[in-house]
DNA sequence: CTTGATCTGGAACGTATGGTAAACTATGCC
DNA sequence: GGCATAGTTTACCATACGTTCCAGATCAAG
């Protein structure tokens, strides 16, 4: 009997999460999201409910789905050391070339919206938690082939590279020169010493 | 002839800082940076002239003045090398004492504000460049006294420290448990060596 | 004490926002 | 074809914000 939706929701959530990406939580309003999404607010608010209900989904949805480009190929390369390192370049290639979006939905979250945002937060906790996790196996995968060696530990390398990639990320929103980005790389590299 | 100002615009910034490191620009209004300072809001734009100019000028004074604790030791410390460390440290302990607060308002900044404020991404983009020069001459101390081995890239280290005390802000911010927190020092210490 | 400049506080303005209510429209079943 | 159901739209509301204006308070000089 009802009349059938003229969008599905993957497509209102990927579209929403072009301009939160881009623009941040804050800095972007429903008005903006109807435009860019062809549509009124009312059926946004209708399907969503709520403009930060929409926020955590679209959230959910890039943690899911996205994540850092590269982090995905982690467990299936052949070889995870290169896959590690490659995580880092597309980082900084990605960077140069879409100069505006930041590459990590939710650092850029977690930052604006950790204030008081208990939901929030535990999303970008987990995504976080996920990202060590792949490095980690990634880590032992490389271990266990022979890529790294067996003295590097890899808990602590794993967090570490988490760390890195963080703070990679917030130097390229801030439009930190080729050179820097490119240093942060090299490290990760050291960080993966081949068995003597 | 005139009448004195009740206060110094030096409190004032201090103040204002207060409220924007705590809930970032966005969500921190006039209205409460008054109530903070215990002012009315005409006072402060017959001062300031203008909330983006206020916020410039507080990120002008942070970036002058605090900055991360422990990086103005740098420069004089005996030992350059624990000096370092120590501002890992000391990020991690703060950060354990005052949850709520992020330490770095430059990096709340860069994440927040770098959309479209090419005046922001300048006094980010420099503070940045400063911490990596501390870093960077920290290390060069280090090395001559002996302290790290003469093989560490001295620049790419730098670089790579930067990053990863963004990421150590990131991961704070986030809510890391501390064994993460202390992973990320630990690998600050392991890229320092001693000397052979 | 007067004067004049400056500062202060509160009211007020315009705008943009998140959110809602009611009218309108399309869909599918009887 | 009617009718109920759900989706979409238009218009609207209340609020919060940045900012400005104006009357009154406060100081220093003459």
């Amino acid at each position: 009997m009802p009349r059938k939706k003229t969008f599905t929701i993957e497509f209102a959530l990927d579209k929403a999460m072009e301009l939160f990406w881009e623009r941040g939580y804050q800095n972007t309003s429903m008005r903006e999201i109807a435009e860019h999404l062809g549509l009124s607010r009312s059926s946004i608010y209708a399907t969503f409910g709520d403009k930060h209900t929409l926020f955590v989904e679209t959230l959910r949805r890039y943690g899911a789905e996205c994540r850092a480009p590269g982090l995905n190929d982690l467990g299936t390369a052949e070889s995870p050391r290169a896959a590690l390192v490659r995580v880092f370049e597309l980082a900084i290639a990605d960077a140069g070339a879409t100069r505006q979006r930041d590459h990590c939905l939710l650092i850029n979250t977690a930052m604006q919206l950790m204030y008081s945002d208990p939901e929030v937060t535990l999303v970008v906790e987990s995504a976080f938690l996920e990202m060590e996790n792949s490095f980690r196996s990634a880590i032992e995968r490389a271990a266990a082939g022979g890529e790294v060696a067996p003295s590097v530990d890899v808990v602590q390398t794993a967090r570490s590279l988490l760390s890195i990639y963080l703070g990679l990320c917030v130097l390229i929103r801030s439009g930190a020169r080729e050179e820097v980005l490119q240093a942060v790389t090299h490290q990760v590299e050291a960080m993966l010493p081949a068995p003597a």
